[in-house]
DNA sequence: TGCAAAATAGAACGACCGTTCTTTTATTGC
DNA sequence: GCAATAAAAGAACGGTCGTTCTATTTTGCA
């Protein structure tokens, strides 16, 4: 069960090992590192702000050369997209599945996203630049986008149903409230760390998630957590 | 006191009555046409997105006509910055000023914000789509941005501050984390609302609001409010 | 090794960008 | 109303953009 949705086969890396039938072609590793480094470069100055030249430039190619691989700046835009999806899975939601249904793994996705999402504060996050680079601008790439992150939060959102079927929060909770806010946690999160810089933003985000785990929890005081305290050990700043 | 801090009286309309002395100049005039227009059009693209082509266009002038008026973009983005910030003043945090000091303040601004934000969703709010465009990018547009989101943060704080004070929330509630925890609503409920148009954002918004009260509230039960209830009258989407 | 096919380079295109300069038009103060 | 001045238009600049087309090089396979 449970596979976010793979995209389809078509960027990834190469398949575990397919056989003699087909060794990945040459253009196919040139087009997933180019992938790769439209993926640095959009999380820095956005999917928007992402060109094929300055793209070109960083990988020693000529213009054409990249184009050839996408047929348009919009394909490579959801390429992009696609590849950020894929990353995603394997750094937060699939690490998220090993931990056991209910509330520790309610706790892995929210601290793995953050994680990934402002904790190592040099690359933004796309499904949170691009939201807001692509709210006004119908199309493909918002449709990719807004497809990832439905994806995303679809899978908060049984995570938070299982916590509750597991008597780990009320009864009544309602699981698209929980998601909404802990979603603004992390909005905030990004918003303090990455354009106002404010110190111990971080810590913030860690203390608002234990008070929603209050709010909504079954047990009257807050819930224990092993692995992921709630006020953790003061790491230095950001 | 608490004049949010006036930018310098540059653009402004003009002077309640300035006197004889200095009737604005026909190009003031214009200029905060332009600005205005340009304001309009920075909410849907962005202030990235802000060409003096598509500006003039708009406006019916030529390029130079309109350029002219600024001397760069930038100084062109920085003069949107500035007459947005009024514009907040004007419509979120003056009026909020008129409320009681305290609980009834602190409600008036987070309802206000709301509303200024993405209340009407057909125009997005620069503080939020201005931090993901620049927050990778450093220069004096940036600056301005960043100082009046600061400027009204440190109000917010204010307000909560003095909610402490009058008794109306815990003695011991951190402000800066109750601001952080606001502030993740408002960004949640634009991102909800404007890119993934799920129904229902304000009134999670607001419920996520009332339970902040909750939370960091001195009374047992969730205050009561009149002019703002936690759980408005059912509007039908959005 | 040689040949077809795939991958890349190179040059050029029209469009738009921000900016500068010069000229024309509109506004102001007397 | 006239002269001084401010405001706007117009044309042009170098630059970058995405895209197209045609060569050239590299690759994969028999």
């Amino acid at each position: 069960m449970a596979v976010i949705s793979l995209p389809p086969a078509d960027i990834r890396p190469l398949a575990p090992d397919a056989g003699p039938a087909k060794i990945a072609q040459k253009g196919q590793q040139t087009k997933a590192a180019i992938v790769d480094a439209a993926l640095s470069l959009a999380t820095h100055i956005g999917l928007e702000g992402l060109s094929i030249g300055a793209l070109a430039e960083v990988m020693r190619m000529s213009k054409s050369g990249v184009f050839a691989h996408f047929g348009s700046r919009e394909e490579l835009q959801i390429s992009v997209v696609r590849e950020y999806h894929v990353r995603f899975e394997q750094e937060v939601f699939f690490p998220a599945l090993r931990e056991l249904r209910g509330l520790p793994r309610l706790q892995a996705m929210f601290h793995l996203w953050m994680h990934r999402t402002s904790a190592e504060i040099d690359s933004g996050c796309i499904y949170i630049s691009g939201a807001v680079e692509f709210d006004d601008r119908p199309g493909l790439v918002r449709d990719a986008l807004a497809e990832s992150v439905r994806i995303w939060l679809a899978a908060m959102h049984r995570a938070v149903v299982q916590a509750r079927q597991a008597g780990h929060l009320q009864a009544d909770a309602d699981a698209q409230q929980v998601v909404f806010e802990i979603h603004g946690l992390i909005l905030a999160l990004h918003y303090d760390a990455r354009f106002l810089q404010t110190p111990g933003s971080i810590t913030r985000a860690h203390r608002g998630f234990a008070n929603i785990l209050t709010r909504y929890g079954e047990a009257p005081s807050p819930i224990a957590t092993k692995k992921f305290p709630a006020k953790p050990p003061s790491s230095k700043s950001a």
